[in-house]
RNA sequence: GGCCCGUUAGUCAAGCGGUCUAAGACACCGGCCUUUCACGCCGGUAACAGGGGUUCGAAUCCCCUACGGGUCACCA
């Protein structure tokens, strides 16, 4: 069964019913870090080939040996396994196709170019890049396409000799036929025609014996079976020069499918300059996999109903290609926020205190190992602040003042609350009958300011705003007797007492 | 510049010829809840790029224009 059109559906071949696994690949080069883009690329292969009972196929793509390297692979392989994309087949997981790691297949597409040469499909170019560069410059100034112009095409033998002698290597350029179409079927766009007369005959291996990427890209992909091609947009113009190279060695082709690209806010290609792009800089601000994941999905895919806030799991079991759209989307950082700050609160507190952790180590607010008394308290600090936050960084920044004495006051919240008539004698009043509770807890201290605020005939925000500012230097954050129980009877006391300190010597 | 793809509100996005005086989400603006902030709830502003066709009927099909993006390397 081949998975074959966007409406149709399953067709079944001759009267087989062997299934055709369901193949995908995401093949990153391992030259950056992996950006939001080749993550939602990479969930797209995930998602379809988990949906469908398939095999997602990680490759890397290092051929350029001067930008690969083993950093970014490792830094690719780790934002992919924070994330929960899990791989069949690549590295670390191993499989039948190995290996997965074009640096390490050189020989296959050395192997493989060789025959087209001895067929007369591919043949040996001698020209040099300078040259190249030069005719290029050339055909710019002159207005016309800067196409290579088929000068090596019929060198005889004693020519390449001759070449070979001067001490020039070769790379090896496919024979592309001047006339004629190539068709492209894309999964999404339908058929996509290509005057082959626009191709030229491009480089498949380079004269240093390291294969052009278009080359390697549909040997392996060839070679490792794989059904589907599911990548970005970008890539959709150099598929006419892929589907030559297959027809070339024979292979019958996989089903095509471009996904449309992710733009930054100003609708240009992602860059540096757009601030966060990376899954490792958005891990590093505090968002968690499942808001990251969420949103990506949600950015040209949509779901069928109108839940927006999916697990992995509904993913998988939601995600067709019917329902990707071909429209460029550009990103929105407020949404992924506002998803992730949803999915802060409505995830296993525990989970939540294991992922802020490093954010308050980070800050030295806590240390590495935390006692059992501190674990506990820890606890508490973490679900008291992260209803009101959306990213972990957040969690850790809105509760500094549960770590420290020697906080300050917001200035806004000083003019507003402790500059007021009565705010130190409500302070007192407040400290004097909190001090006489023996159990120190939400219903009592709520009690006592309830009772203080009647009996001085004020309303119990009177009270309770300059507290708040005595207790932690903010005007908002959770409620004001959640933070009075963290932070317990004697801190809160003192606390209160530094404050009618500080507001009797404002001037 | 050539070739290719795309164009529904600020952003994501539903819509596959009639049910569109166009859904939903984020953002924004109001209101409710409330000790603050946030959450939550209720309500509001806001879009079919423009022009020609085809059709009884077009956001949906075709063509042109404009705009955006991609690609044209011994980068991937």
């Amino acid at each position: 069964m081949v998975y074959w059109g966007r409406r149709a559906l399953w067709k079944q071949e001759g009267s087989t019913n062997v299934a055709q696994d369901i193949r995908v690949r995401f093949a990153p080069s391992p030259t950056g870090n992996l950006h939001i883009g080749g993550a939602r690329t990479a969930l797209f292969n995930f998602l379809f080939a988990r949906h469908n009972n398939g095999s997602l196929i990680l490759r890397i793509d290092d051929t350029d040996l001067t930008r690969s390297t083993e950093e970014s692979r490792r830094g690719i392989l780790s934002a992919l396994r924070w994330l929960g994309l899990d791989w069949d087949e690549g590295p670390a997981a191993g499989g039948l196709y190995g290996p997965y790691s074009q640096s390490q297949r050189l020989d296959i597409y050395k192997e493989t170019a060789r025959m087209l040469v001895e067929r007369g499909i591919a043949y040996r170019c001698y020209c040099t890049p300078e040259e190249l560069a030069e005719r290029r410059k050339q055909a710019a100034a002159e207005g016309r396409a800067p196409r290579y112009d088929g000068r090596c095409r019929e060198l005889s033998l004693q020519e390449q000799i001759e070449k070979e002698n001067q001490g020039l290597r070769p790379a090896i350029r496919l024979r592309i036929p001047d006339r004629g179409e190539t068709i492209v079927q894309d999964f999404f766009r339908g058929d996509v025609v290509f005057a082959n007369d626009v191709l030229d005959d491009f480089i498949i291996m380079k004269s240093n014996g390291i294969p052009a990427y278009n080359f390697a890209c549909v040997v392996d992909d060839a070679k490792m079976r794989i059904s589907h091609i599911l990548r970005a947009e970008e890539h959709l113009s150099n598929t006419p020069r892929q589907i030559l190279i297959y027809q070339s060695l024979g292979y019958s082709l996989p089903v095509f499918a471009h996904v449309p690209m992710i733009l930054a806010p100003d609708r240009s290609k992602l860059s540096k300059r757009h601030g966060a792009t990376s899954v490792e800089e958005f891990r590093e601000m505090g968002y968690l996999p499942e808001a990251l994941l969420n949103y990506l999905a949600l950015l040209g895919w949509s779901p069928e109903g109108e839940q927006e806030v999916l697990s992995l799991a509904e993913l998988v079991s939601q995600f067709t290609l019917e329902k990707v759209g071909k429209t460029a989307a550009i990103y929105d950082v407020k949404k992924l926020t506002w998803m992730n700050g949803h999915y802060l609160n409505a995830k296993d507190i525990d989970q939540v205190v294991e992922q802020a952790a490093p954010y308050f180590q980070k800050k030295n607010m806590i240390p590495q190992r935390l006692n059992r008394e501190e674990t506990v308290y820890f606890k508490q600090v973490v679900s008291a602040v992260r209803t009101r936050v959306k990213t972990l960084a957040e969690v850790a920044d809105a509760s500094e003042y549960f770590y420290t004495d020697s906080f300050s006051y917001d200035e806004k919240g000083v003019r507003k609350h402790f500059r007021k008539e009565k705010a130190a004698e409500y302070l007192k009043k407040a400290r004097e009958k909190l001090a006489l509770l023996e159990k120190f807890d939400l219903e009592t201290t709520e009690a006592a300011y309830r009772e203080l605020s009647e009996e001085l005939g004020v309303k119990a925000g009177e009270i309770i705003h300059p507290t708040r500012l005595a207790l932690s230097g903010r005007t908002m954050g959770p409620g004001l007797f959640e933070i009075m129980v963290i932070l317990g009877k004697e801190k809160t006391l003192k606390r209160m007492e530094r404050a009618v300190q500080y507001i009797e010597n404002l001037s």
